[in-house]
DNA sequence: CCTTGTTGTATTACATTGCGATACGAAGCT
DNA sequence: AGCTTCGTATCGCAATGTAATACAACAAGG
């Protein structure tokens, strides 16, 4: 399983004696949260192991996600995948966020301005998470959807979130997660994201430089509710044949800062 | 609620003595799949109206829901509406499945040779559904992300999935939605529908002419699987401002065509 | 202000519903 | 074949979720 997949299975807040909290849905939600993106089908007994069920509960909470229509299963394999209908919720989802509404023409435009990868994120739990991924005309990722997970410790978008909120919690949220090398330009040092994130929040945009992928420079700059918090960030993803390090600050940050705050609450 | 918001609720195939079916998960969904297209936040008793629960029923599944961080509350409305977290499986599963994956370069590469809005669609339901919708350099929708639904009778991804599924059953799709104008240019005749799906048949391509969307022209193709089905539709939207219709034919249909068959099985 | 209606929240007694152990069947492996 | 592993089906029990109902919060309107 991937190291931005976390959050799932210790969702809930209360565990106690909530007498409105309904079991079943939590089990059927531990195997739908199963099929993570590591594994496209998984046979009972992964479920068993993934979702902390026993067998009977994997059997009849899958068999019900099944006829329900959110799990497929492949026949002759007897194996679940998830179906499409999940994007059914997706799609609600999308389509009503203020937000993401909100922020969508002025993404584009900004997409316009600069060819390249752009996109809205935001906190969840302990990971950012894209609710708009932008594709440019020269790069398309496969791994590029609404919902996509990247950490917080080593991207822009998540430096501009810590950055915005706290010393105490941005170090809490670093200090907690395991800081991989994701490439050989990844700073994994605590102290050192610090001062970055000190940094983000004078200036107010962050850059990375190929922190994440091999060949591209990203450039963040958050975006405020009406109470000044932060509640997204706008990216862009440079590709370092396109761009060099000087133009992004030049050119990208500041494209980048003004479309976030375009769309911003007041903007 | 839309037009292609359909599907919903009458899910179940089986609804007999199901000893595994655990009821709750439905119900659970049930309060989920009431989030549509329309509305963002719900009041409990807009729940209960939508989904067809009792007030009791509605206030566990909301709740239960609720703490599984599914739906948020707005604390001094206490209405419900969908959280980001439903985006979660829907990335999972773009993620995952072999066909968006092998579509990807295809459409991105399609993107580039035409500078169009494109997209891989398929059969869900009673409608079609976008998995990708890579949204062009200049025209960026606010409807369209995975999991967008569009109707069957009077777009070209729809005619092209019916064509090739034998006449009878296209009938029975095209006879059993409402075809309303979408625009002045939608074909509502079930006779020529099934004129113009007829000669997709024949000809491997779609086109209609601002059926949906006045000023868009679409072309579209279909992409078969190892068994000669097809399994979806890619689809390219042609602005009248840049394309004249004659010029989608000869040159944006090709590479629909070319498209498609690349992602195709064998391709 | 105090009604009156509407919507959201909490409680409770009850039996339906989901539970998990276990038995059975079907593949795959050596 | 014989063995192991995994998926499917069964069943008595009681825990779990159920629906009714009572209570609280809020808004509208006289």
């Amino acid at each position: 399983m991937n190291v931005t997949d976390g959050l799932h299975s210790s969702a809930r807040a209360d565990d106690g004696d909530d007498r409105l909290f309904v079991g079943s849905v939590e089990k059927a939600f531990k195997v739908l949260e199963a099929f993570g993106t590591d594994r496209r089908d998984l046979g009972l007994m992964e479920i068993v192991a993934r979702s902390g069920l026993n067998k009977s509960a994997a059997q009849r909470f899958a068999h019900t996600l099944y006829q329900l229509g959110y799990l497929e299963k492949d026949p002759s394999s007897r194996r679940y995948m998830l179906s499409k209908r999940v994007l059914e919720s997706a799609n609600s989802f999308l389509r009503v966020d203020p937000l993401v509404n909100k922020a969508i023409p002025h993404i584009a435009e900004l997409r316009r301005q600069i060819n390249a990868r752009v996109g809205l994120a935001c906190l969840h739990g302990m990971s950012a998470m894209y609710l708009i991924p932008l594709q440019s005309n020269q790069v398309v990722l496969r791994t590029t959807h609404p919902g996509h997970k990247i950490p917080l410790y080593c991207t822009t978008t998540g430096r501009v979130l810590l950055a915005h909120r706290g010393e105490e919690e941005a170090r809490a949220f670093i200090e907690n997660c395991d800081r991989q090398k994701v490439t050989p330009m990844t700073i994994t040092d605590v102290e050192r994201i610090m001062e970055e994130i000190k940094q983000v929040h004078a200036q107010g945009y962050c850059i990375t430089d190929q922190e994440n992928r091999m060949g591209d420079i990203n450039a963040a700059a958050p975006v405020f509710d009406g109470d000044g918090t932060v509640i997204a960030t706008v990216v862009a993803a440079c590709s370092r044949s396109e761009w060099a390090r000087k133009e992004v600050v030049a050119k990208v940050a500041p494209l980048v800062m003004q479309t976030a705050r375009a769309i911003s609450a007041d903007g």
